[in-house]
DNA sequence: TGATTGGACCTG
DNA sequence: AGGTCCAATCAC
């Protein structure tokens, strides 16, 4: 009987053998018996034989027909990060699968749902329906021209399902099982590509985001502008002829050079696209996506996880009313998301915008990948397999000779570097997408030559003042939430150390108690010190409530909202707040980087920055690339083409280059700088690291632990450096006590023979009570 | 004395 | 990981 060999959920580095009945295909799944238990897996070989002895070879219980199989190429794909990323492989395939195709539960899919009018909502005059009803309105208008499913009527709105329902439910709406399943949504013949001479600009698409836009996608195509004027009525235009992109929009000459650099390149390249804010990144993607599906290609787009991928599928359905698009991320329910994973792998969903799992996407007719906001370290995964989902869709796209686009306003140092050297092709985006729209002025305000109210210079609060009386937005961004970081004794200097953790217990007013930001561990706040019995406690430094509250206490009549974890806590919060940021009912806004992401806000003129310093001094040598990147976005809040932005850093180095470069908008000289160190210091991009962390509730194991994986590593005698064990940046972590070990090589090749030859030794130390891991190419350290 | 708990070992 | 086996420890 042949032989497969299996790839398991079991956290060890090696495939296991079964023999089969039945004729079997690598990447189908398989049910197998495992020890007493029996588990799903994937075949990831058929072998001829084995070493293993015949007499402990078991035969697979069950091959699964419900899903088509995996492709060979995906299985590369997941043996080269489980290589790679030091994984173990089966963990690596399954955790690429959605979880309802990782139990041994055959898969029901739904049938797909149509939907359409009944003979009651038929008869319906809808321009007697309720005006305020505006997505149940709308969604009638649509299904009046011809049935639609869930996905068409998405485009409609983000509440389409709950409306959809009421509508079902009150007998108008009737939805009956697609023929056709999964559904194939064809590409219609589509229109050639429109001239930039052919039209000013004029927009067909029917639907407005939800609520806002989402920052860097204007709502129109039209790059850079942020408000539209849609005067075609619902699928008017898109009914009519079938063309699966939406408007014609002018490319300024540097997006058309941009768009055709990448489409008139066939095979593999990687395409660095550097533009600055309000350039029009957005509008070079949909046009290579158009490029891409004309040709029946299928396109996957990653972007990162901030909570706003909802918005950011709207804007895309809208620019390709009638192309399939599905989305992966984690805000999907078990059963969406297997829908959606199978659409890509049935080559069904032409564009798939995801989150970073989705590089993991099966994708047939894959002939583009977009890498949105490619310096976002939420690319990154910081457990499991750790793999940079950037890095994976380079190595996908070089292996399926396709292109790929990372864009970004502030490019990793990483890709910026492999740009220069010419890995990358570099595209700039110099100039805004409308001419009139200027970059905000960014000034500093040195905070040791003004007066300060509890951490707020007088200067900034005369600016905002002066935005309140001309009613418009004020943001001021302060990356700490909470009251105060620490609360201090002026008796004895006690400091609000957490007892479970090495870090400090944050001051929240609002609900009188001291809380841990590590571990969660809180407390009511103590009326005395409980050191030395001191009643004189006091708050030092400032978060997001307590700049509120200094805000309310000079502007008393001003309305002031925060935005930070805490505020947006329950799910609608947000999105209640983001509703009245857009209504203009709100004055000043105070928020942690959650601001900083996400939304284009068309009324605020002023962005102040509380206190970046201490990313100066960091011990993390990313750090300052982090903030250099954090600020530009922020800074890309403030003013709109008739309104200027200005920007005020509050900082003790006004001078400091980091500052220079923001003013001047001078990414290439900071970037060129940062590098220049970076070379100097002999730190990434120019060395390839793997971190060894571990953390156990004793102390003296884990460093033992570390030490002897040192020593390991050191008689291995390869061309590494092999840096000495050190405490993690938080040596204590819920009574945990955690350490860690970097290991460097100057060539990513040496790095990874290295930790081919050490993780073996790895596995074999003795490691009782502890928990360790190894992540390759780490963001934090 | 049986019952509970923790560590070592194994899974094809 | 999860399950088993075995020995040390625990409660009565």
């Amino acid at each position: 009987m042949p032989i497969v060999r299996v790839a398991l959920d079991i956290p060890l580095s090696t495939l296991f053998d079964y023999t089969v009945a039945e004729s079997i295909v690598v990447g189908q799944r398989v049910i197998v018996p495992f020890g007493k238990r029996q588990m799903v897996g994937v075949v990831m070989e058929c072998v001829a034989a084995t070493d293993m002895a015949p007499e402990r070879i078991k035969q697979v219980k069950q091959v699964l027909h419900d899903s088509a199989p995996l492709s060979a190429g995906l299985l590369d794909l997941l043996r080269f990060c489980s290589d790679y990323y030091r994984y173990p492989i089966g963990q690596t395939v399954l955790s690429a699968l959605p979880i309802r195709l990782r139990s041994d539960k055959p898969v029901i899919s739904k049938p797909a749902l149509s939907y359409r009018l009944s003979a009651s909502g038929a008869a319906l005059d809808l321009n007697a329906f309720p005006k305020r009803k505006v997505v149940q309105r709308r969604i009638l208008a649509k299904l009046a021209e011809q049935p639609c499913n869930l996905a068409q009527l998405k485009s409609l709105s983000a509440t389409v399902g709950a409306q959809l329902k009421v509508l079902v439910a009150a007998g108008w709406v009737e939805s009956v099982a697609s023929t056709r399943n999964p559904l194939p949504n064809p590409l219609p013949n589509p229109l050639p590509m429109p001239s930039p001479q052919s039209s000013g600009g004029t927009t067909s698409h029917s639907t407005k985001p939800a609520s806002g836009q989402v920052a860097g996608y204007p709502a129109s195509g039209r790059g850079g502008e942020r408000e539209m004027q849609s005067s075609t009525p619902a699928g008017e235009e898109a009914n009519e002829k079938s063309h699966i992109f939406n408007g014609a929009h002018t490319l300024t000459g540097e997006q058309q050079q941009a768009v055709d650099a990448v489409t008139h390149t066939s095979g593999y390249a990687c395409f660095l696209l550097h533009g600055i804010t309000g350039s029009g990144k957005t509008e070079v993607y949909v046009h290579l996506m158009h490029a891409v599906l004309r040709r029946g290609g299928q396109v996957l787009l990653l972007v990162p996880e901030i909570n706003l991928t909802p918005q950011l599928e709207n804007y895309f359905r809208s620019r390709f009313p009638e192309v399939n698009l599905v989305s992966l991320h984690s805000g999907l329910n078990e059963g969406e998301r297997l829908h959606n994973w199978q659409q890509a792998q049935a080559g069904a969903a032409q564009i798939v915008l995801g989150t970073r799992l989705s590089v993991f996407a099966e994708l047939p007719g894959l002939a583009l990948i977009i890498v949105d906001e490619e310096h976002d370290s939420s690319f990154k995964q910081q457990d499991g397999l750790r793999y940079s989902a950037r890095d994976v869709a380079i190595f996908r796209a070089n292996q399926r000779g396709v292109p790929i686009v990372l864009g970004s306003a502030t490019p990793s140092l990483e890709s910026y570097q492999n740009a220069w050297s010419g890995r990358y092709r570099m595209l700039k985006l110099t100039g805004r997408a409308l001419a009139e729209a200027r970059l905000p002025a960014v000034r500093c305000i040195n905070i040791n030559q003004t007066v300060m109210h509890h951490g707020i210079s007088e200067n900034l609060l005369r600016e905002i003042g002066q935005r309140i009386a001309r009613r418009e937005q004020s943001l001021l961004f302060i990356n700490r939430r909470g009251y105060a970081p620490v609360l201090m004794c002026t008796g004895c200097g006690w400091l609000s150390g957490c007892k479970h953790c090495a870090g400090k217990m944050v001051l929240h007013l609002n609900d009188k108690r001291l809380r841990c930001h590590h571990c969660g561990y809180q407390l009511r706040v103590p009326s005395a010190c409980p050191s030395c019995g001191n009643a004189d406690l006091h708050p030092l430094g400032s978060g997001t409530q307590r700049v509120e509250s200094v805000l309310q206490e000079r502007f008393p009549d001003a309305r002031i909202l925060r935005v930070d974890r805490d505020s947006t806590r329950n799910k609608r919060a947000w999105q209640a707040m983001r509703e009245r940021i857009h209504a203009n009912e709100v004055d000043i806004l105070v928020g942690t980087q959650m601001l900083a992401k996400g939304h284009d806000f068309p009324e605020l003129t002023l962005v102040g920055v509380l206190s970046p310093d201490s990313a100066l001094y960091s011990s993390d040598f990313r750090a300052a690339e982090k903030l250099f990147a954090q600020l530009v976005q922020v800074a890309g809040r403030a003013g709109r083409a008739d309104k200027p932005g200005e920007v005020l850093i509050q900082t003790a180095f006004s001078d400091h280059p980091l500052f220079r470069a923001l003013q001047n908008h001078d990414f290439e000289g900071w970037a060129a700088a940062q590098l220049a160190e970076r070379q100097m210091a002999g730190f990434p991009p120019f060395v390839y690291q793997a971190m060894l962390r571990a953390e156990g509730k004793e102390e003296a194991g884990v460093y033992a632990f570390l030490n002897r994986a040192r020593a390991t590593a050191v008689e291995l005698r390869h061309t590494v450096e092999v840096f000495g064990v050190v405490p993690a940046a938080l040596p204590r972590r819920a009574n945990h006590i955690r350490a860690q070990l970097l290991v460097q090589g100057a060539k990513r090749r040496e790095l990874q023979q290295f930790l081919r030859a050490w993780q073996p030794l790895l596995d074999a130390l003795p490691a009782q009570k502890l928990r360790w891991s190894l992540d390759v190419d780490p963001l934090e350290f």
